[in-house]
RNA sequence: GUGGUUGUAGCUCAGCUGGUUAGAGCGUCGGUUUGUGGUACCGAAAGUCGCCGGUUCGAACCCGGUCUUCCACCCCA
């Protein structure tokens, strides 16, 4: 054999079966998306580099995938740049496009680009593949997919109510239950950096607060002091470290802690609005749940942040998150624009749903029956049968290769057997003759002669 | 981007401190069975030991590089 061929790092191929089990989440999450009212755009999967640099953080653009330019693209590069040989100054100039890095960007650049045309407030969902230069692990791809739902055009925390609504009708039908939908605001965030002295250093604190739940209490408060955070400021945070119990319990200490903050108040209030409206209208399998050390996507979220962690006992990353972005748009020209939405991890969710055995066993749906070959005679009088059965809605095949010499009957019945066909028809010379067909139940071995009407209610 | 880990037949894996022709199970193909699958028995095919280079009389095994896998960071779905 030859050098084997691969594909590249992080990516993957689907079989029948998983693409027959990927359908099924994909069409789950998009039935729930127009439930709700949302509806489908597509954008390409690659844009203009500057649409997306800058967008991520540094960390997100050294994570993009870029495009070489078409043609000679060194030989535009003038001799200095190139001494140089500083790649993030060169990139620019050989390389003006670049792959999709997540669903949400692409979509502001839509909505600018699309405004005149645009009813909002818009609600859009969009379910396609993104790249990632990352680094692969378990459930991290370089290629993946993300089903986002979103609106912009209002910022009413009604949105974020129904966003709730939708993660716990969408796990609920996937069979997930009992997720917990995290939910903490920027607001909050931002007041208790305020309160603590380190308004300048809110990405420090809060990439440390969010370690939190990993490396516990003692080494958050190391890493917020080595970042220059004042001892002052750590002390005021003793509570928050033993914030725990109710949504309720935890507004209520956070009252406390941000009594002094005008935009703290203000988070206290949305996220008490949300709990409220949740609490009376009820979840059907999920729970909400208030977690301040909830610190994602910080580069654009002003509001409301969600992040879905997968059941307890399954290792996994987050399979969704989302949140409030007042002025995303604004990047793009177009200020005061709000918007706020959510994202589905496709993979990841795949893998939780794999782990827990939660496929139902119905979706990989194939052929019902099989007409074995006996040859051309015989082949073109069971396809004869084949095209009623398939005008009656059952999936029906020929097995493409005829019997030779009496042989392949074996194989053609083992063919049946491995592709898990449960019926199969014999149609023989003795069948053709007397009009008759020999239907095998490959469960039971049950063999039955049958009229075509007496055999199509059989396999029906 | 940092540190570690993995790669042997289609698949899952053995292979001792370097020593003849690299093994097993499953699968595949053929036969027992020229109109009957799953079970059983018999037989066969199938490997550049990830790739490139080095050390050695001799390398699947040791060393370097590279790709891949998985893991911990970073970050994230």
């Amino acid at each position: 054999m030859a050098q084997k061929p691969s594909i590249p790092k992080g990516t993957r191929d689907f079989n029948p079966e998983q693409v027959a089990k990927r359908n099924y989440i994909f069409s789950t999450i998009k039935s729930q998306f127009e439930t709700f009212g949302f509806q489908p755009i597509e954008t390409p999967s690659f844009e203009n580099s500057d649409t997306l640099m800058g967008k991520y953080g540094e960390e997100g653009d050294r994570l993009i995938f870029k495009i070489l330019n078409s043609g000679d693209y060194l030989s535009k590069v003038n001799d200095d740049l190139y001494a140089e040989k500083n790649s993030n100054k060169i990139t620019p100039k050989i390389s003006e496009k670049a792959l999709r890095y997540d669903l949400t960007v692409p979509f502001a650049r839509y909505v600018v680009q699309h405004q005149n045309d645009i009813e909002f407030p818009f609600k859009r969902y969009q379910m396609q593949p993104v790249w990632r230069a990352d680094r692969p692990q378990k459930g991290r791809f370089r290629e993946f997919y993300q089903c986002d739902a979103d609106v912009v055009g209002s910022d009413s925390l009604w949105q974020e109510v129904e966003f709730v609504q939708l993660y716990d009708n969408v796990f609920t039908a996937l069979g997930l239950k009992d997720t917990t939908i995290n939910i903490n605001n920027r607001k909050i965030l931002s007041g208790i950096a305020e309160v603590i002295g380190a308004s300048d250093k809110l990405i420090d604190f809060t990439v440390a607060l969010d370690k939190l739940d990993k490396i516990g209490e003692e080494k958050v408060k190391e890493e917020m002091l080595s970042k220059a955070i004042p001892q002052s400021g750590i002390d005021k945070l003793q509570p928050l470290f033993s914030l725990a119990g109710s949504f309720d319990g935890q507004i209520e200490s956070l009252k406390d802690i941000l009594s002094t903050s005008e935009e703290g108040k203000k988070g206290i209030e949305e996220l008490e609005f949300i709990n409220n409206a949740i609490n009376t209208l009820g979840l059907k399998s999920a729970k909400l749940q208030l977690d301040v050390t909830l610190a994602r996507g910080l580069n654009y979220y002003t509001g409301a942040i969600f992040e879905v962690s997968a059941p307890e006992g399954v290792k996994m990353g987050s399979i969704g998150g989302g949140g409030r972005y007042d002025d995303l748009t604004g990047i793009f020209g177009l200020k005061n624009v709000s918007g706020v939405g959510i994202s589905f991890g496709l993979d990841r969710i795949y893998l939780v749903i794999e782990e827990l055995g939660l496929f139902p066993e119905t979706i990989t749906k194939s052929t019902e029956v099989l007409f074995i070959n006996f040859g051309d005679n015989e082949a073109l009088f069971s396809l004869k049968a084949i095209k009623v059965l398939r005008e009656n809605g059952v999936n029906a095949e020929l097995y493409p290769d005829k019997i030779t010499n009496g042989k392949h009957m074996k194989k053609q019945m083992n063919y049946a057997n491995k592709r898990n066909i449960p019926f199969v028809v014999l149609m023989g010379e003795e069948e053709m003759n007397s009009e008759v067909y020999t239907l095998k139940n490959m469960n039971t071995g049950d063999q039955t002669k049958l009229d075509l009407t007496a055999l199509i209610k059989a396999v029906k």
